[in-house]
DNA sequence: AAAATTAACTTGTATAATACAAGTTAATAT
DNA sequence: ATATTAACTTGTATTATACAAGTTAATTTT
């Protein structure tokens, strides 16, 4: 996928910011990458996350994270088929930008945690 | 400010980077951030990046960065009064975090570059 | 065997955010 | 007197988000 897939009637330029956040610019997309990271790949993981995301919202970030190229979609069983959702190199590759962003966040909102540790 | 602004009804997680969310998360004030760590300071030569940000985008974005104490407000003149801003000590350390996802975003989104230079 | 449970979603709908065009205000420049 | 400039604000249509509820196919419990 190029930049911009959004519905604008023109372009952001392309800066590599600007790209990243057409894909990652939203309140709970990192947040699903930050579970993927710790290690999380089923969709009751992700709900069972104390950030409570909705499902449908949950549904829509999966999918789009998938064919933005961050998770591959990964049958676990068959009867029923139920999927899983594993990091590509272009998702695990966020993680320094994960880290950089817990490493401040601890210290502009003190005592805050992540959860189950990226750092 | 305390984390979570939004008008939902229950909480995230006091998490570092839902924290960081719920402050940055969507698709424009990263873009804000990265003008002012270009040295950009005036709302003219916001809208003038080639994003195309919305006049009333801006002015939002420019209020909630000054209430959750990334930027300061300072009148550069008086009749009529001007106002620029600047980043806080809280805005200027988020460049590690653009450093990381401009690096990450020149390897991902091939031929991107930064306007003006983050690096 | 019938009823309940489970995982992974989908659907409906009210509310909030975003995009876009246009308007406002106070002062300086022509 | 008219135009221009900087920094916004307002109106409105479209899109996204939050929330509750429903669906499907199979297994587990009663």
């Amino acid at each position: 996928m190029t930049h911009n897939t959004t519905q604008q009637s023109f372009e952001r330029s392309f800066c590599p910011v600007a790209c990243a956040l057409d894909d990652l610019g939203d309140k709970w997309t990192l947040l699903i990458i930050r579970d993927l990271l710790l290690g999380k790949k089923r969709y009751q993981e992700f709900l069972a996350s104390p950030e409570h995301i909705a499902t449908n919202i949950l549904a829509d970030r999966l999918k789009k994270l998938e064919s933005a190229g961050f998770v591959l979609q990964q049958a676990y069983q068959q009867k029923p088929v139920r999927y899983q959702y594993v990091l590509t190199q272009k998702g695990k590759d966020l993680r320094p930008i994960l880290q950089a962003l817990v490493k401040w966040g601890k210290t502009y909102y003190p005592g805050s945690r992540v959860l189950d540790a990226v750092e």
